[in-house]
DNA sequence: TTTAATGCAAACTGTTTGCAGCTCT
DNA sequence: AGAGCTGCAAACAGTTTGCATTAAA
C-alpha cells in the first residue's frame, strides 16, 4: 500500500508538501526538525511553506509513517518510521549518520528492565553522537 | 562534599534561588521543566524568578549535580543527578522517569561501534518509553 | 568591599491558529 | 463541485539576553 493509497483511503490527499515531507525524510534517514525539513525542501528547489511542514509531520505521525524522536540538543525530530529499528552514529559536526549493526534484538535488554522497573515499554531510543572518519581528520590538521 | 563547597569552590555562590531550585528538585524525583520548577517555588512561598531557574539550572547542569532528560512532550526535564551515567525509562503518561542499572558500562559497545564504523564517539542517548506501574492500572479502569 | 547573581523588561526562536484562496479527487 | 489543503500573517509560548540593583563572600 503506497502513500497515495494509505491517504485516500482514509479521506485524505496526497498534495505537493506531503510529497516532499516524505522524500526529505526519506533521503535523510536521521531524525530532522521541522525546520531542517523546510531548509532542505527549499534546498531541493521545491517551495512549500513551514506550516505545511508542521501539518504534515503530524498527520504523518498520526498515521504512524513518521516518529517523532528527541534528540540532545533538538527536541522535534521526526524519522520515517522504517520497518525494522535502526540506530545510528551522528556526527556532531557534518550530521552524517551511519547506521550500526549488533543491536538489532533489544527485546532481551527491554525485558530485563520491564521486570526491574514495572513499566511497560513499547518504545527505545538509542543513538550514540561522535566524530565521522572525515571530519576527525578534519580536526587533526 | 556540600553544595556550598561545591560552589564556593569554583568560586561561586550559594543563593537563595540555588538552594530553592535543588530542593524542589530533591522532593519531586521526577524529571520537571523549568516553568514547573518555577510553578513549585512560589507554591512553597519562595518567591523566585523564573529566569533564575533557567540560570541555575544549566549551572547545576554544568557541575554535574542535575541531569537533563527528554519526556515525550516536554522536551527539557531536569531531575537530580545521581553520580555516574544513568539511563532512564520515561512513562509516557505521567512522565515519571526511572533509572535502571545493568548497562552502566556501555564502553564494550561503544568500542564495537567504533570500530565498525569508524566513528570517534564521546556521547549517548539511550532511552525507554513506556507506561509505569500507575499508569498501567489507571489505563486498565 | 568586591563581584557574582538576581530580576525585570525586552528581544528572540520555534510552534500554532484564523482565514481567504487554491487544488486534489 | 466541493471538501481538504495551503500559505500568509498574526498570535503564542518558552527561552535567552542586557542592564541596573542586590547580596553573598
Amino acid at each position: 500500500m503506497n502513500l497515495q493509497d494509505q491517504l485516500n483511503h482514509n479521506g485524505l490527499r496526497l498534495t505537493h508538501p506531503r510529497q516532499v515531507v516524505m522524500s526529505v525524510l526519506e533521503a535523510a534517514n536521521i531524525p530532522l526538525s521541522p525546520q531542517s525539513i523546510h531548509q532542505r525542501s527549499l534546498e531541493a528547489q521545491e517551495e512549500i511553506g513551514l506550516v505545511s511542514v508542521y501539518r504534515t509531520l503530524d498527520l504523518l505521525t498520526e498515521l504512524g509513517l513518521v516518529r517523532r524522536v528527541h534528540g540532545h540538543e533538538e527536541c522535534q525530530g521526526y524519522v520515517l518510521a522504517s520497518p525494522g529499528h535502526h540506530h545510528h552514529v551522528v556526527c556532531r559536526q557534518c550530521e552524517a549518520a551511519v547506521e550500526f549493526t549488533g543491536m538489532e534484538d533489544v527485546s532481551l535488554l527491554v525485558e530485563r528492565i520491564q521486570a526491574q522497573t514495572g513499566f511497560t515499554i513499547d518504545e527505545h531510543l538509542l543513538q550514540f553522537y561522535g566524530l565521522c572518519p572525515a571530519c576527525q581528520e578534519e580536526v587533526e590538521r
